[in-house]
DNA sequence: GGTTATTTGGAATGTACGTTCCTTATATTC
DNA sequence: GAATATAAGGAACGTACATTCCAAATAACC
């Protein structure tokens, strides 16, 4: 029986993302991504496929383990607005709270790459349509309730604050100050109430 | 007296503006440079500087030109109202318009860079405060004319809308489809509403 | 112990990178 | 025409890049 790998893909893997993430890219060499992994590049190679494989695999782990935490986040709520509020107050205190102010891994590479490679705007596409979805559901529901605002559609309000999210994670790289962060969600929110 | 430059220096450097806006960074060669801005290596660092300078004159450059145009489409509107709409509105036009899909270079800089280097985090941190300012004067004055509603501090509005052109300038590089920048625009905009 | 198969370390490969250097071209002055 | 000064073309330099290759290590089977 041959040897066995010696390593955790899964650790080895959300090494990679975190470089990605800080770095972009073009910015994170595969000698980086050796040392950080703790891998050779054999390994690598071997396990990951090449460099753009490997960045593929850190932005669908990056969005299930954002997606999962988020979910988690949102359990002790029942009412849709008070998840719409908790998404906003989570991502900020995950914005503020990250020392290296990188923001989203999504849109990181959406404005670095979505232009120039199809799989990363189909990607960034996908991605926005889920994102919508889920948080129309939300709106629809707290319309329903009637805890939101029923004079605006439910699939432009979800733009809204999706727009606002990709923002806040923009502003977060520009400025850790978490009070200019609370402003735009307070009134981004706002356009909710009835 | 000496041979004289050979090239138009602005021609050269909008040329390398638009490359950068492109490709970002550190997707950028020099030998990209070189065939963009119609220009030999000597020239380029001769005039420009190195590569890294090269890069923060066109960022420069591109805050100027975008500022510039900016200023001259709100010349025919009186209404501070009227003016903020009418920034999303040419906003989203140019952002649509743009075949290459690019966004915003401030934004895609930002995004690749802000946490990387101290000097693009000053920069974007900049054009934060002057673009906070400029919103924050004319949702003064709307709220001191009686067009916008004053329930909500001015800066906090301006924030939020900053904070939305953003997004849309990260949303552009995903969709083409102008109906959900439309969206957008109109809700960000609707919590100006009495 | 030998064979086979796989993992891993890290050198090798060929190309690309940013920057500097060298040569040629050109303009002005003497 | 010669001297001087500068611009420009593009090769050279030293390093970096992504990917492949080779040797060593290790485990299981015979």
């Amino acid at each position: 029986m041959p040897k066995e790998v010696m390593f955790d893909e899964e650790t080895a893997l959300q090494k990679a993302k975190e470089l990605f993430w800080r770095k972009g890219y073009n910015g994170t060499s595969m000698d980086e991504l050796t040392k950080a992994m703790g891998l050779s590049r054999s390994s690598i190679y071997n396990t990951f496929g090449d460099k753009q494989s490997l960045f593929i695999q850190s932005l669908n782990h990056y969005k299930k383990s954002q997606h999962d935490k988020l979910m988690q986040s949102l359990v002790k709520y029942d009412s849709p607005l008070k998840k719409l509020q908790a998404i906003f107050r989570v991502s900020i205190d995950e914005l503020i709270k990250d020392t290296d102010r990188k923001g989203c891994l999504i849109v990181n590479t959406t404005t670095e790459l979505a232009n120039l490679e199809n799989n990363i705007s189909v990607f960034a596409k996908g991605n926005l349509e889920d994102h919508e979805k889920f948080l129309q559901d939300l709106v629809k529901k707290g319309q329903q309730s009637g805890e939101i605002n029923k004079s605006i559609p439910s699939l432009a309000l979800a733009r809204h604050l999706f727009n606002s999210l990709i923002g806040l994670k923009v502003m977060a790289q520009t400025t850790g100050d978490k009070k200019t962060l609370d402003d735009i969600a307070k009134v981004s929110l706002s356009v909710l109430q009835n």
